[in-house]
Order: structure tokens, then sequence, then C-alpha cells
DNA sequence: CGAATACTTGATTACCTTCAATACGCGTGG
DNA sequence: CCACGCGTATTGAAGGTAATCAAGTATTCG
């Protein structure tokens, strides 16, 4: 699949489920006037339209932001899937669990954090969570967004994200360049965002706790 | 339980599970230099701490607005229901998805919708679901918030959030008088606030979808 | 009735957006 | 190989919007 190409449109409901492979993904709202808010990032392993397993239509869209691998199978595959398994269901309610507490998070940068706050902490969450993939060598990783795209995630206007990411090159705490990330200084990049990763939390076993 | 009270901790995890029955409370993070921001309001029926069931622990705080009346059981028992029957199952992870879908709108207002557009839509939004719970009486509902946590909700100064509402009185399209909230012309509102309100869309039946 | 909390208003300041122009990098085709 | 062109990044200047500061007024509650 090409970048910068929609996987899933608001309002649709597509009879597939996909999910990321390979590649960088995001899902985001149009709203009027041309404005667009970008509402999460998509790395390999995510779902893209999980909550069709529960609700009627998608409230948003998601598209490629580079080429990427995805994989398409019949939700309602999945669906007699759960029906067997509920572990299973278990695990795909967790997966929206995670998704909410991450939401949570940006509702919090974008109401209260600073500009700053803002990217160091989208930065960090991102090192995080694409560290549990395995794609961070070194404190560095492919970082495919432009600075509109970025603008767009944190509410900021592109101009202002490039002086901030200037101020953050200053600061000695990343490197930004031909689309990859380095974080020079993890440590003094997580007290910047006041990062704590406990809201990625390490899940409960599937299985329900035996009290 | 009173007002202004804590009903989970962010970091906690209590063995039993709260469910609103009456009055009104808010999802709530701290930040750091004592900034605040309110995540989501939760009205009669919602569950406070759902999450638990999948999570470690909770990752906000949850807090009585007014005087509450709430349910309390023991985790371990949804959990022991949940194993018994996966509809149960499916339609907590459906509340899930719902949250979600309002955190989603949430992240669109903070970004990139201007103040007025912002508390219109979140009174858009509150409308649409006290009118489900039948908490709306001509267009008029118990509205208890204050200026300064609806500053917090939508990421503006308490000042600002005056005159944002001393606009909309203006324009006629709401009263908002001793914690009760009028809707005076729902249309100009709704249409204000550019609201639609599909993401909180009827879901899908709670037996897995026949193809 | 008094104290505390919430709301309102005006003035000033700071930040971020917008506008506008320029520079850079990369792929394409001459 | 170099010139061109497009998308992205960068920079400066100007303007507007919302935050902050600072009173003052209303309401609520004990």
């Amino acid at each position: 699949m090409p970048a910068r190409h929609d996987i899933v449109r608001d309002g649709e409901r597509p009879t597939d489920s996909t999910v990321l492979l390979e590649g960088f993904a995001c899902r985001y709202k149009l709203l009027s006037g041309g404005r667009r808010q970008i509402l999460a990032f998509l790395i390999p392993g995510d779902i893209c339209d999980l909550q069709l397993l529960v609700m009627d239509s998608m409230d948003h869209s998601v598209a490629t932001l580079t080429p990427c691998r995805v994989a398409s199978f019949p939700r309602k595959t999945i669906d007699h899937l759960c029906e067997l398994s509920p572990a299973l269901l278990r695990r795909l309610w967790r997966e929206t669990v995670l998704d909410a507490a991450i939401h949570r998070e940006w509702i919090a940068s974008l109401g209260r954090r600073s500009p700053y706050e803002r990217v160091a902490h989208l930065f960090c969450e991102l090192t995080h969570r694409l560290q549990a993939i395995g794609a961070v060598r070194e404190g560095r990783f492919e970082f495919p967004m432009t600075q509109a795209d970025l603008g767009d995630a944190v509410g900021l206007s592109v101009v202002h994200v490039n002086r901030t990411l200037q101020q953050m090159r200053a600061d000695g705490l990343i490197t930004l360049r031909a689309n990859v990330l380095t974080i020079l200084d993890e440590a003094r990049l997580k007290a910047a965002a006041r990062f704590s990763g406990d809201f990625l939390g390490a899940g409960v076993a599937v299985a329900p706790e035996q009290g």
C-alpha cells in the first residue's frame, strides 16, 4: 500500500479488518475549513479498525504515512474466533483500553502542556512503543512524519513546530534528519516532557486475576 | 459520596469497581506545576474504573463534581461474570470503544477547534449523552461544573471561558445560571460546534453480526 | 450575616499564528 | 551531469488571540 493513502475512511464499514504489518500510519479527523487533527500514530502490530467489532462505523479515518505492508481479513472471522475464545476478546478489549489511555495522554498534552512538552512527550511515547516492537536502534528510529503532520498531531502551526524542533536540537535532546529521529538524551527528554510511561502500562494477564 | 471527592486515584488498583448512579463526576490528570486536565465527564450509568479489568492500575483519577450516589462491587465478580458471558464482555468492551471515541472528539477539539467551538461541542456532547439517560427536560439540564472545571476540560483559562460563555449568551445559544444549562437553540449550537453525534453512534448488536 | 467561592470585567503581556519569502533536498528529465 | 521543479524545511516580520494580572461583584453556604 502506497504512502499517503487512506486505509479506512470516516463513516465507512468495510467487511474486512486491517492490521498494520510494516510502516507508519495515522488516525485523523477532518474538520470544517480544511482543518485536520491527527488522533494517533499507528505502528506495526496495530489494528486499524478494531472498533468496528462493536460499533456501526468508523468515527475517523486512517491513512498511511509511509508505504505500508498490511494484512486484511474478514471481520466475521475474528467475530467467530471471539465467540470461541473469550481470551481473545479480552485481548482485543485490552488493546482498546490502551488506545484510550494514549488518547487521554494526548488530551492532557493538547490541553495543558506547553508546545515543547507536547512534542517531547510525543517523542517519548513513540520511542516507548517502538522499543516494544524492536524498531529502535541506539536511540534512533524512522520518523517519516512531516512537520505539518506533527503540527496536526500536537495542535500547532507548522512554523511553530519547526521552531520547537530547533529548540530541542539546540538543547541537545534530539536530531531529526532524513526521516530519522535520534534521541540524544533520553533522560533529559523524558524530564522535559514530564513523561512517565505508566499509561502504556504493562497490562494484566489475559486470564482473569484470581484474587 | 460528597462533592469534590476522589473516587479512584491515579496509580491505584482498588479491588472494588464503582458505577456512578446519580450525580456528575470527571476523569482528570494532574500535571506538574499544579496544572490539571479534565479528560471526560461521567454521568449516571458510567463505570469509573472499567480499565482495571484488563490493566494494572489507573492512569488517571476520577472525582465527583456533585454529591453522588455510587454502587461498588468486587471486580472479581464481574470478572467471573465475564467468563460466563462473552456477551457481557463484549458489552463492556463496547463501553471502552465509546469512551475512546469521545476522547478522540476531545483531541480534535483541543487541537484544532476554536474556543467557541470547543465549549459548544462539549455542550452538544453532554446534551446528547444526558438525553440518552433522560436527564434533559426542554433543553435544560443540571450543569454543576464551575468555569474553572470547564477551562480545565477545554484547555482554556477561566477568564477566557467566561468570555466565551458571555459570547454564547449574547448569541442567544444558551443560558447558564444556578447550575442549570439551557440550550436555547440546539440547531444553531450544533452548527456553531460543527457537531455531528455520529461518534456517539448507535453501536452494533451485542451478538456478533451475521454477515 | 459573614466568609468563601465563583463569576465578571478591564488592562497588559506573551505566545503562537499567519503571511511571505527564501533555502534546501531529492528525483526527474533534458 | 546539470537544470529544473516540487515538496519540505527554515526564517523574519506583523498581527491577533488567549493568558496573566488585578480588582471588583455576585452567590452560596455555614
